[in-house]
DNA sequence: TAGTGGTCTAGACCACAAG
DNA sequence: TTGTGGTCTAGACCACTAC
């Protein structure tokens, strides 16, 4: 692990374990440095990282505050890097659908830039959230780059699995989403009613060298699922 | 404006008027340090916030490519930073609806931190996106830190405004937003119907040295509002 | 193994906030 | 004016990709 990520780990701790409340200073960049022996830009680097994770925020010319803590039971989607595996507090579990080998539709074949041939793994779920269901999910994989998958895998992490056991590395992603009524299929599969509002969440996954290895469709329970941002200029 | 500031503009320019395709290689961190003629890190520097915008991504060991273009029509949550005021390439008007001062809601009072006298600005606009509805907008600003504020210049950008008048530094802020049913009334607003899906959008602005001083609450048109988000892990 | 991006350093200098 | 965070540099060394 690199030192700026531990420090930056390390930091967050000490800032949840002190119950640090928003608007508290913390100590001066130059203090860091020395505590933690390292050079000042290994420190501002640990503290860009607080920063874009909504933990902190930098004053020029003041000092380094905390920053508000997000809302109980919103999704973070930056704490999670919009990688929706890692929410913290909650607890997520999920319930597999389907899962099965076929060739994928031409709108999926384009996204995850597949030749005719290609097969994909697609995986159906249904996401709950402290036993509340959260959102429906449809998930395709590239085979060329996620090699076997199967209905025990996809009812824990997968994105530990691809991470740990298959050596994918994951690297950035697209997020669309609109919103819109739901139809008679997926009301039934939330437990709502046709036409009830709902949020259509897509995601490209590509790992750190640019291939898509997962197209993903989700849609939220407009009830069960709530979003934050942290957002600098 | 700093270094690495105008290199990742040209940068940017450059990728667009030269009309580079997804996955296209550009010059190496080397070759692009002895270009602009500066150190390597302020080349990594802007070669960051270019990640950030989702304009390119960075394979270690193998290069610098160009990323997706994103989806026509889609407010990129990033690229503004959140700051919906820069949204480029579309055409942005509004319609202002009214603009008072008041002493404001209990709720607003403790977002923006005021004591109990303090009075604010509220403003409530329509805001069309190439003549379509795009949203329903009600802010409250602070008075403390938006001194002065009327209907022309609220017709205008006003987070412009704030920063070349009033010389506000605008830092960060947070984002909430959920999924709801539209009431009678807010539909009327976007020319909808009771019982319509909307985007519930909250967020609360602040100044570099953490001041709240923008509480907005917006709904967004269904039809009308597509988000995207460039993630990174 | 060559080439590329990423980390880390030490230190100069700058820009800003607050007293 | 003082202290603070931010920029920028030059260069050593590391980690990864692709051939």
């Amino acid at each position: 692990m690199l030192k700026y990520e531990q420090i930056a780990q390390q930091m967050n701790e000490y800032i949840e374990n002190r119950h640090f409340q928003a608007g508290d200073k913390l100590p001066s960049v130059e203090t860091l440095k020395e505590k933690y022996n390292v050079s000042k830009s290994t420190i501002i680097k640990a503290l860009e990282k607080l920063e874009k994770h909504g933990t902190i925020y930098q004053a020029r010319g003041s000092g380094i505050y905390v920053r508000n803590k997000q809302r109980d039971g919103y999704l973070n989607l930056f704490s999670t890097g919009g990688f929706r595996d890692e929410m913290v507090g909650l607890e997520v579990t999920n319930k597999v659908i389907s899962l099965n080998e076929i060739k994928p539709p031409k709108s999926v074949q384009q996204k995850l830039k597949l030749d005719n041939n290609d097969c994909v793994y697609l995986l159906k779920r249904i996401i709950y959230v402290d036993e509340k269901i959260l959102c429906y999910e449809e998930s395709y994989f590239n085979k060329n780059i996620v090699l076997f998958l199967n209905e025990s895998i996809a009812e824990q992490s997968i994105f530990k699995y691809l991470e740990q056991h298959l050596k994918v590395k994951i690297g950035f992603s697209d997020i669309y989403f609109t919103v819109d009524k739901l139809n008679a299929e997926d009301a039934n599969l939330l437990e709502l009613s046709e036409g009830d509002p709902s949020l259509q969440y897509e995601q490209v996954f590509y790992t750190t060298t640019g291939i898509p290895f997962d197209c993903s469709h989700l849609i939220y329970h407009y009830q069960n699922s709530h979003f934050y941002i942290p957002s600098q200029k």
